[in-house]
DNA sequence: TTCATATGCTACCTCCTGGTTGCATTATAA
DNA sequence: TTATAATGCAACCAGGAGGTAGCATATGAA
């Protein structure tokens, strides 16, 4: 046993919202699927083949891009026919944002008080 | 060859601001990491073994997440005597904050034009 | 009915990621 | 000088992610 390598027992009081956005924010980590997010913002629903023309990857590579986006619930489907049609779903990125604005709000606060600090 | 399975040849003009930020959120995408980044945006600079104690994870592991972490710009280090301090890094937290609002200015465009073509 | 289209499902492959251990290196302190 | 603390570095491992191919199923159209 050496240098230090052992971690600490006690685990700190875990922020859930960062806990729920972590997921979100890993499926956003792609670039495909930020794609995916964007054509599907445009407005109208969209099916796989629609959704695949205008990719360099097959079908069933966009199919599961679609079912990460939708296991954290950035995109729903309907299905219409033979077809099934994705649309966005904007309450999760709204959730995202939140989550960028508590750490920025975090971090804004951490160097007001640094400046009072130093000002003191 | 089968059903539908051929992608496409043509590439979509690809949105640069999308896949530039597709490796921020990938960063932010891990619980783990995002607590680091909260730790940090406490405002001190800290060391890897204070990063560690409060964590399950060995002191290596928290290195690997802060050096993901640095490789996006998200936070950065300072090495001072035997230590290396981070601090995090607020500049390409608003890189993914513009990309959030981005789409999500395109969706309610897409749902304003929605709304006009219903009621025209 | 019969064919073509849109999708589902499964197996398979490769590479990356998160994590660990072990040992070397650097720098503070006695 | 000599421990000791903080870190660097490399090898290693298991599991998941992104991607593909092959075949089955369902539905619309002729």
């Amino acid at each position: 046993m050496g240098a230090g390598n052992a971690p600490s027992k006690k685990a700190a009081p875990t922020n859930s919202l960062l806990r729920n956005s972590a997921p979100i924010f890993a499926a956003l980590g792609d670039e495909t699927r930020l794609r995916l997010i964007a054509a599907l913002c445009a407005g109208r629903a969209m099916s796989i083949a629609q959704l695949t023309s205008g990719t360099e990857i097959t079908r069933q590579a966009v199919t599961k891009h679609l079912c990460v986006l939708a296991d954290v619930g950035l995109v729903r489907d309907i299905k219409v026919g033979r077809e099934r049609l994705w649309e966005f779903e904007p309450t999760q990125l709204e959730e995202a944002r939140r989550s960028l604005e508590v750490i920025a709000r975090q971090w804004d606060h951490a160097l007001h008080k640094l400046k009072m600090a130093v000002e003191r």
